[in-house]
DNA sequence: GAGATGTTTCGGCCGCGGCCGAAGCGTTGC
DNA sequence: GCAACGCTTCGGCCGCGGCCGAAACATCTC
């Protein structure tokens, strides 16, 4: 009989409007800074420091210092589900609350992250492009910077995944000019939110994801970051990475 | 931009200690009267009263009025749902929290609803018999008072089903005996709260539990309302009734 | 080092909201 | 009818907690 407490205490973190626009500017996995927070928030920096503190004792944030920032991100899907569960409750517009499930299930299948793929789909390009070789390494090590995503990039280190020389090849051959020096590393990676799992980043990443959008294989939804798989592009990305893509059209 | 507003609000519902103490109460799908949550929770009725209006307000419970009581329960599973979503995020003991989402689903697959059969195996019951032609009607009407489950059964009104000649021989042989005078109406329904179908109660759901019981083709769990399905049962289930049970083992 | 920037800690103000007891209203039962 | 019961409404008390500004702390930049 204990467990209540919990409960409570839960519920009433995500239960002040200060902290709801805080977990929902956090709610697509984004990593942000307390600052921005605070301006999203409309709160004062000191009032944002407060209840960051508190969602991360509560559990239901992750705090990530980089340098003088420091970058707090949902703790896990965990939260996310919750929140999204509360939001099915929400009387509002229930059209909307459809709408929007659709569209976080859309997030989730498909989305840009910063200037990469994510979601189920940026996934398993990942899992197809090590399978075939294209990429290898994956030291098993956890590196923190790989959970900021794409935002730290040029900070980064190694990031334990290096390009084959097969792998070279057959991007080259996709249409991706990998000659000349890069700004930043070639192959990088970042831990994928929903998925848990890993997926590409770094300047491959961003050409990978600007070549198949020139392809027309993927389409960027109007508003927000997801994007849509075409039928080209299903076929396209079996033919070419043998992907397996189960339900992930439209 | 004014979907936080409501989402922060139902949290806060959620996150009021004595409000989590009346929800949980009624996690399972059970209607109780103002005064016994009240006493569960362990407040004073003026107490519990503005509470309950608060979350009737806030949609979280429905209430249906009996007589000089009123009972509320859950408005839907999607609140159980959410309920559960935030249960995972409290710390606690990650173990508990996976042996209760396990009592969870034994609870959404089998239980007992006072004195009957509830749950994914009591709807599916109720679907054979009906298919069957061992019960017959339902009007398709809404009869407010099945929703109380056996609770309110000796006050009930009719229920929209009626026993078949065919049903009472069969019942018979299964060893029900149907002969003499009844308390209570031999067929009545509830609305399953997990599931959203009907499910059979009455004096015939009563005798029905008792009798799989005895047979040993359900056995209670320890503590609490949940059943296991034996092996037996499986199969007697679908001999008997031709109940179709997917993976209603264990 | 000095200054700029980002973040946290502290102290104090203030309002929201939970709590109770008393009183009011409706239903049931004798 | 009157009494008992269940629940709600009202008024008032009190404490928790969100809010801010000021100051301290940490980190990067020059």
């Amino acid at each position: 009989m204990e467990g209540d407490a919990d409960l409570s205490r839960v519920a009433a973190l995500v239960g002040d409007p200060t902290r709801t626009r805080i977990l929902l500017a956090l709610g697509d996995g984004r990593a942000l800074p307390a600052g921005v927070l605070a301006n999203e928030a409309g709160v004062a920096p000191s009032t944002i420091s407060q209840h960051l503190s508190n969602l991360v004792a509560g559990g239901l944030l992750r705090v990530e210092p980089y340098g003088r920032n420091r970058y707090f991100r949902l703790a896990g899907p965990a939260v996310a589900y919750a929140l999204e569960a509360l939001a099915q409750l929400a009387p509002a517009v229930p059209v909307r609350s459809l709408r929007d499930g659709t569209r976080a299930e859309a997030l989730r299948r498909a989305r840009s992250c910063y200037d990469h793929l994510a979601g189920r789909l940026g996934v398993a390009l990942m899992a197809a492009f090590l399978k075939q070789g294209l990429i290898e390494g994956g030291d098993g090590l956890f590196h923190p910077e790989a959970a900021l995503c794409d935002r730290l990039a040029v900070a980064g280190r190694d990031s334990g995944y290096r390009l084959t020389a097969k792998g070279a090849s057959v991007f080259t051959g996709f249409g991706i000019d990998l000659a000349g020096p890069h700004a930043r590393p070639v192959v990088r990676y970042c831990v994928d939110w929903t998925e848990q799992q890993h997926h590409l980043s770094g300047w491959l990443g961003a050409a990978l994801l600007e070549r198949l959008l020139a392809m027309d294989w993927l389409r960027r939804a109007q508003r927000g970051r997801v994007v849509h798989l075409t039928d080209d592009g299903r076929h396209g990305l079996q033919r070419a990475f043998g992907v397996e893509l189960q339900v992930m059209s439209q």
